[in-house]
DNA sequence: TATAATATCTAGATATATCTTGATATATTA
DNA sequence: TAATATATCAAGATATATCTAGATATTATA
């Protein structure tokens, strides 16, 4: 269950973006954004996220099935089952969550459109292992360098960065 | 609760210069710093200074959360909760306390940015800066490139890291 | 100055919600 | 019959917060 089910108002005005979206309790957010837009049953949400993120984020059948029944618990949805599917429909009462969370939420939908609205995630996904490969390098690194070698690794990276801003400039 | 809760700043003079940065008391101003940046929870902040120190300083929970407490209490912060997680918002009321602390606060940052960057890790945090700088120009070519962009980036990412292997390695 | 009291901190146990993995069940379809 | 679509469930991992016990530093007191 949410853990904040009874938890009333009294909210600071503004509240900052944080930089990681979809944490801990953010699953919620997407599945019920999702609903809004229509009818799905669980198996259908799951598939459907498969396929926005090119298969880079397939939520388990654990994750969503429960957050279903909790929508349907509070109210948020009402369901019809059918041909042993069970189709969910947003409620006006879940318009309303949406609503007042409309910051979680939308923190989450753009931080989703900015990872996986690409094309070509298998060769992006190349790119990004040699990245990490890079971050070995450098862990490797701490600790035992002295200031100037800092300085040339750092110098490096900032001209690695300039060259790929370069190439995805140039179109 | 702090001890000195209920001292203004004629005690001042009292105060004997530490040599150690990071002192007993100290962990609130730190705290507090964060907090004026943005709104945090208390693992948010754990992880924030863990990272910053690049894995030499991880608070413990017995320290973090009862201070979070404290400023809760004191007026220092407002705090909502969602999913799970205790957002803390600095007042007017903090700002004005870390103004009137501003010396010991000054102190503290300027010793803990002394004391890491001894054990190299502030020279280390900018490359770890320029590093994740990369990956943000990378999240930005995700949605565009063809594959003879995306070759060229991973060339020139391996040409960074073993440019930078021959760096560490030559020692 | 010595000792006691208190505050702060670390380490780690405990609790709970969320999520992943993967197993199982059943119905449908190829 | 095999594969696919759909749902349920259990086990374990992770994120986050709370709490306790003990160590150490600081202040108060005798």
């Amino acid at each position: 269950m949410f853990r904040d089910r009874f938890i009333r108002g009294e909210r600071s005005f503004h509240r900052q973006s944080r930089e990681s979206a979809f944490q801990k309790g953010d699953l919620k957010y997407v599945i019920l954004d999702l609903l809004k837009d229509k009818p799905r049953h669980g198996y259908e949400i799951i598939r459907e996220l498969e396929e926005q993120s090119m298969g880079t984020y397939k939520p388990s059948p654990g994750a969503v099935y429960p957050t279903l029944q909790m929508f349907e618990d509070m109210g948020y949805t009402s369901s019809t089952e059918r041909d042993g599917k069970k189709t969910y429909t947003i409620t006006d009462e879940g318009l309303r969550f949406l609503a007042e969370r409309k910051d979680s939420a939308d923190e989450v939908r753009s931080h989703i459109k900015r990872r996986w609205s690409f094309k070509n995630v298998g060769r992006m996904a190349m790119v990004m292992k040699e990245y990490h490969a890079l971050e070995n390098v450098l862990g490797r690194g701490f600790r035992t360098l002295d200031a100037e070698q800092t300085k040339q690794i750092r110098e490096i990276l900032i001209n690695a960065r300039s060259e790929i801003e370069n190439i995805i400039g140039e179109e």
